[in-house]
RNA sequence: GCCCCCAUCGUCUAGCGGCCUAGGACACCGCCCUUUCACGGCGGCAGCACGGGUUCGAAUCCCGUUGGGGGUGCCA
C-alpha cells in the first residue's frame, strides 16, 4: 500500500558532459547531489551528456566513473547516456511541433545580428532573436532549426532552494532554438526531456545554468500540454560558482581544475570531499568532519549564494590534517603508489594533462629493487608528520633508496659554504661513528658530544652530517634514518662528502 | 547593451533583530617547543561595500547606489 501523502524519495542526477578530465566544479556539483540523495534516502543518477558527438567517448566516460568512484560517490543508477535517448527526444520534438509550440526559422546568425544592430540604433535595446519567422509558417526540413515560441508578456517565476524566489520577465526571453537544423535537440531541450524520462525530482547544478532554467520550465510545461501529462516540475537548486583568485569562474586554461591531477598529487578523497563541502556550505563548529556528519547536517537551504574561491592552500592544509589522522598502516598503504607502484593498480604518473600531454607527477626515482618496504614502514610515523600531499613523500626518503644521495647544491652551500668548522665536525663525527653503538639514541648522544667538543649545539652539529648523508638541509629527523642506513653506508657517504670537500678523512 | 545572481577579515565561513566591543578556519606575522624540516601550543594583524529607510534596537528586514560575477551559440 502506498501512502499518497508520504514524501517520495528524491531522485537527483549528476549530468556532466565528457571533456577528457573531471572538473572540480563538476566534483562539487556531484558531491552536493550525492549528499542530498544520501541524506534523503534518494537516488543519485549519473547521466553522461554526450550529445556533442565526440571521439573517445567511452574513455572519457570511464574517467568520470572512476573519478566518482575515487571520491566515494558512485551513482545508484547509471551511467545513462544522453546519446541513447534519441527516441525520447524525437518523440518530445514531434509532440511539441504538433502542439504548435515550435516553429521553423531559416534566419542566419548574420541576419539576426544585423537586425539586432538596426533595432539598437533605433533605441530598442531588446537583444536576441526578434521572432522574425514566427508567423511565416515555414515547413519543416531543409536543415532549418526549430524555435520555441515564448510569450511576450508575463514572468516565469520559480523557487530555487538555494536562491529563493527568482523571476524572469518574458519579454527578455527570446524565441530560443531547441532543435538544430539536423533534427537533433539542443542541450536545453535534451536535458529537460531526460529529466522527465528519468523522473528527476531535484535539479542541483551550477549557477551558470540559472539563466536557462526559465526556458526549461517553459519547455516542461509545454511538454506537459503537448503530451497530455502532468509531470511535476523538478525543484531547482543552483549552487554558487567556484572561482579563482580573480573571482572568475574556474577556467580550464589557467586554473588547476582536473580532479585527476589532485589525485596524482596525493590529495586524499576524504579530504578533497570535505574541503569541497566547505565551499558554499558549513558544517558548523568544526570544519574538518567525517563525511557522515556532512551527510547528516547538509541542507540545500543553507548553501551560500555567493561564489567561492577554490583555495589550494586551505585544501592542502586540510589534506595534511587528514594524512596525520591516518593510522601508520593506513598511511603506508595510501602512500604505496608514490613509492612502490604495484603493476595493475592505479599509479601516479599515468594521467596526462589533456593540454600538454604531460604527467603531473613523476613516479619514484629509485628502482623497485632498492625500495625497502620494511624500512619505509619503520620510518613512516616520521614521514607522515611531514607531508601535506602524498607526492611529497619520495623527496623525503629518496636518499635511503638511491645508491648516492641526490645532492642539493643549495643545501650543500648552506652546510659547508661559510662554516669552516662544519668540515671538522663531519670529520670528527666520521671518526666517532666508527665504533659507537649503532642506534638512533646512541647516534643522537654521540653527535651531541661531537658538537659540544666544537662548542656547537646539536642543531648546528647535525647539519653537515645531514648534508653529507641525505644531500639536503631539511628532512626527517637524522638519526633514525642513519640507523636504517647502517654504519657502513653512512660512513661511506660521509667519506665521499669529505672527498668532495677536498679534505681527506 | 539586455536579463539574472551576488555582497561579513586577503580567502572559506558562523551570524538568520538585541547573546556581536562580530566567532572559527586557511594564509600571514611574532613567541614557545625542537637535532633540521615539520607537527603542536600561545599570541597578533585583519571584516559587516556605501547611502537611505523600518525599528526602542540592524551585520541581520526594505529601497537605492556602487562593485563583482553569470548568461546572452543550430556548445553543454
Amino acid at each position: 500500500m502506498t501512502d499518497a501523502s508520504a514524501p517520495t524519495a528524491p531522485r537527483v542526477r549528476f549530468a556532466p558532459s565528457p571533456t577528457g578530465y573531471f572538473h572540480v566544479g563538476s566534483a562539487r556539483a556531484a558531491l552536493f547531489n550525492w549528499l542530498f540523495a544520501q541524506q534523503q534516502g534518494g537516488t543519485f543518477v549519473l547521466r553522461i551528456e554526450d550529445t556533442d558527438e565526440e571521439r573517445n567517448r567511452s574513455e572519457w566516460t570511464d574517467g568520470i566513473v572512476s573519478a566518482l568512484d575515487w571520491l566515494g560517490m558512485s551513482p545508484d543508477e547509471g551511467p545513462y547516456f544522453q546519446s541513447q535517448q534519441g527516441e525520447a527526444h524525437q518523440a518530445a520534438i514531434e509532440a511539441l511541433w504538433a502542439s504548435g509550440a515550435l516553429y521553423v526559422c531559416d534566419c542566419t546568425r548574420e541576419e539576426i545580428d544585423a537586425r539586432t544592430k538596426v533595432r539598437a540604433a533605433a533605441g530598442d535595446a531588446t537583444p536576441g532573436y526578434d521572432g522574425h519567422c514566427r508567423d511565416k509558417g515555414l515547413p519543416r526540413g531543409g536543415g532549418h532549426a526549430l524555435r520555441f515560441r515564448t510569450p511576450d508578456e508575463g514572468v516565469v517565476a520559480m523557487v530555487d532552494l538555494v536562491r529563493g524566489e527568482v523571476e524572469f520577465p518574458q519579454r527578455a526571453l527570446e524565441d530560443f532554438i531547441c532543435v538544430k537544423g539536423n533534427g537533433k535537440p539542443l542541450f536545453v531541450l535534451a536535458n529537460a526531456v531526460d529529466d522527465r524520462t528519468m523522473t528527476i525530482s531535484h535539479v542541483i547544478r551550477g549557477e551558470d545554468l540559472l539563466p536557462t532554467t526559465p526556458k526549461q520550465i517553459m519547455l516542461w510545461e509545454a511538454l506537459n500540454v503537448a503530451t497530455n501529462t502532468d509531470l511535476a516540475l523538478p525543484t531547482y537548486a543552483h549552487l554558487p560558482l567556484l572561482v579563482n583568485e580573480q573571482g572568475k569562474k574556474l577556467s580550464k586554461r589557467r586554473d588547476p581544475v582536473a580532479v585527476e591531477m589532485y589525485r596524482e598529487q596525493g590529495y586524499l578523497p576524504s579530504a578533497f570531499c570535505n574541503y569541497l563541502s566547505l565551499l558554499g556550505w558549513s558544517p558548523g563548529d568544526e570544519e574538518i568532519v567525517p563525511i557522515q556528519t556532512i551527510v547528516d547536517t547538509f541542507r540545500l537551504e543553507d548553501v551560500q549564494r555567493s561564489p567561492a574561491f577554490f583555495d589550494l592552500k586551505k585544501l592542502t592544509h586540510m589534506n595534511g590534517v587528514y594524512i596525520r589522522e591516518l593510522s601508520v598502516d593506513g598511511f603506508i598503504s595510501a602512500t604505496r603508489p608514490w613509492v612502490d607502484p604495484v603493476s595493475g593498480e592505479w599509479a601516479p604518473g599515468t594521467w596526462r594533462d589533456p593540454d600538454t600531454s604531460e604527467p603531473v607527477v613523476a613516479g619514484p626515482v629509485w628502482s623497485a629493487e632498492r625500495f625497502d618496504a620494511d624500512m619505509f614502514g619503520r620510518l613512516a610515523p616520521l614521514i607522515r608528520e611531514r607531508v601535506s600531499i602524498l607526492s611529497q613523500v619520495p623527496d623525503l626518503v629518496d636518499f635511503l633508496f638511491l645508491e648516492e644521495p641526490p645532492i642539493d647544491e643549495d643545501s650543500w652551500q648552506k652546510a659547508f659554504g661559510k662554516d669552516e668548522v662544519a668540515t671538522d665536525i663531519l670529520k670528527a663525527a666520521y671518526a666517532a661513528y666508527a665504533d659507537c653503538p649503532w642506534t638512533a639514541a646512541d647516534l643522537h648522544r654521540v653527535t651531541q658530544e661531537v658538537g659540544e667538543s666544537f662548542e656547537r649545539a646539536l642543531g648546528k652539529a647535525q647539519a653537515p652530517i645531514r648534508a653529507a648523508v641525505t644531500g639536503k638541509r631539511a628532512g626527517l629527523p637524522l638519526f633514525e634514518p642513519l640507523e636504517e642506513l647502517g654504519r657502513e653506508e653512512t660512513r661511506r657517504r660521509m667519506a665521499a662528502a669529505l672527498d668532495r670537500l677536498g679534505t681527506s678523512s
